[in-house]
RNA sequence: CGGAGCGUGGCGCAGUUGGCUAGCGCGCACGGUUUGGGACCGUGAGGCCGCGGGUUCAAGUCCCGCCGCUCCGACCA
């Protein structure tokens, strides 16, 4: 195996080295589209495990609708469909006769999924309907990239509908909220949150808020967002519903996502030079145990380790029984694969009853007791978890920059990257000016933002908050 | 789609002004010695040299076309 690229010194190539040799990804014969390998799709599934039990407990319900779209249904919605046109897969041709309309493979599901809404929302009792899929959609893109830009991803929509704009904002914060949460306690992630600018919001949405990940290289990954639909998508597609005032109205809406690009936020916010860093509540496999083979029986050796796995029941154990390879390698390749801990048993721990422990964010080395063992591994995992966390903020502290004029700007886009506070007076003109300058784009106004009068970076025109200014991938 | 680079056993690469049987390292298989931070020795398997066409006595090498990947732009979860 050879050695993953400094992270530091390139960072391209470290991630795609990453990705490729911790077999979580690989390149597939279709362009564009990658093949998720069992180590990747496990890292999914506890994603999956961990949101969908919060999607649950907010009174949504999953369910699933059509890869295909009729392509007449994303045309209804002016801004929907001129937003999403030039990435459209279009399926014209089916049972070997050209299709007398052609059918689009979801880019994303609001009109397929509102069309039945339409059919089943008749009254202010249908409401608020609240549902979400796990699905698969194809977005036509240009350049791909592993985890953060394929044609096809995975992902979660959440489609809620309510009878006034009240509750469906209050949705939008909820979803959002969500979001944050589920970034800080699984994946040890801290994003920023907030509303998108215009320019940056949803095709056909009124409002979009993001959650958006800082990344070791100073560059932001959009990491889950949430729309404020509004009525618009109900007037098209005729979702109404006769209120307790006798009232026929149409339902406001919300739409909320995050996708299999929160693995590459995770890899690229928490990874080092020797590779992954996976937080124990996602981590596929949390402890790893690698036999040292040495003068103890082997007979003796597995009996004691199969002892040790027996008192960690309820966490997700490997014991590395690989032949031919050396405990040093062993090592390394866990290393690569974020494992939280590793467990060494040799000579010295049979003959002791201990084992000793690694940590992969620290490479601190302890040695436990094997009677204690459960104990202590759990709390070392909760303490993994915390220690992730907090290094990811003290990280985002260190590069957020508090910014007040273009050339101080300009120089801490060059130079530094990261996250950049400052004044944005709202003009779109403004915003793309400052993208061609720079490549950096706004990423959100904070929600804990603060009226703060100042001056626009660009135009020195009169600006009420500072935005997070940053480059995005 | 524009700019740059690259496609040669699974991976990383070498292959000269076209020339003989296409090589090296890693990995893989088998045997042995090892095993506390990427082990060593021996034997061996594995190639439509990205695809298609052309030039030539002869093409991995030259020419044309296409496809794919990486990086940089435009677009984006």
């Amino acid at each position: 195996m050879k050695k993953i690229a400094s992270l530091g010194k390139d960072f391209s190539q470290w991630y795609n080295r990453v990705v490729l040799q911790a077999q979580l990804a690989d390149y597939s014969p279709v362009r564009g589209c990658m093949v998720i390998r069992p180590y990747g799709w496990a890292i999914w599934e506890q994603i999956q495990a961990g949101l969908d039990q919060m999607i649950k407990a907010a009174g949504v319900k999953n369910a699933y609708f059509p890869l295909f779209i009729p392509y007449s249904f994303l045309e209804k919605e002016k801004a929907h469909v001129k937003g999403f046109s030039p990435e459209l897969a279009l399926v014209t041709h089916g049972g070997g006769k050209e299709l007398k309309e052609p059918l689009v493979v979801r880019p994303t599901s609001e009109t397929i999924m509102y069309r039945m809404y339409a059919k089943w929302i008749q009254s202010y009792r249908d409401l608020p309907l609240k549902l979400n899929q796990w699905a698969n959609v194809v977005r036509w893109e240009l350049r791909t990239y592993l985890f953060l830009r394929t044609m096809e991803f995975l992902w979660q929509e959440g489609h809620t509908a309510h009878a006034n704009h009240q509750e469906a904002q209050e949705e939008v914060q909820r979803a959002l909220l969500m979001y944050r949460d589920f970034y800080r306690d699984y994946l040890a992630l801290e994003p920023f949150v907030g509303e998108k600018s215009e320019r940056e919001r949803f095709a056909g949405a009124l409002q979009t808020f993001s959650t958006e990940i800082l990344v070791r290289d100073g560059k932001f990954v959009q990491a889950a967002t949430s729309h404020d639909l509004g009525q618009n998508f109900s007037k098209t597609f005729e979702i109404q519903f006769q209120d307790q005032d006798g009232q026929l109205k149409y339902v406001w809406q919300t739409s909320w996502g995050l996708s299999t690009r929160a693995i590459g936020a995770l890899i690229m916010a928490h990874g080092d030079d020797r590779g992954l860093i996976l937080p124990p509540k996602v981590a596929p496999v949390q402890v790893v145990i690698v036999p040292i083979p040495g003068k103890t029986k082997e007979e003796k050796l597995r009996e004691f380790i199969a002892s040790v796995v027996r008192s960690l029941r309820g966490i997700r154990v490997e014991v590395d029984w690989r032949e031919g390879l050396r405990p040093g390698y062993k090592f390394n390749d866990w290393e690569l694969r974020g494992v939280p801990l590793r467990l060494e048993v040799g000579d010295r721990e049979t003959r002791e009853g201990a084992v000793t422990i690694v940590s992969r964010i620290d490479s601190e080395k302890l040695i436990v007791n094997s009677e204690k063992l459960k104990l202590k591994v759990d709390s070392l995992l909760a303490e993994f978890q915390n220690k992730l966390l907090g290094r990811y903020r003290q990280f985002v502290r260190k590069n957020t920059h508090l910014v007040n004029s273009w050339q101080e700007f300009r120089e801490t886009v060059e130079e530094r990257r990261g996250a950049i506070l400052a004044h944005w007076c709202g003009s779109s003109d403004c915003e793309a000016a400052i993208k061609t300058e720079t490549k950096a784009t706004t990423r959100v106004l904070p929600l804990t933002a603060k009226k703060e009068p100042g001056k626009c970076v660009w135009c020195n025109q009169a600006a009420q908050y500072r935005w997070v200014f940053g480059r995005g991938y």
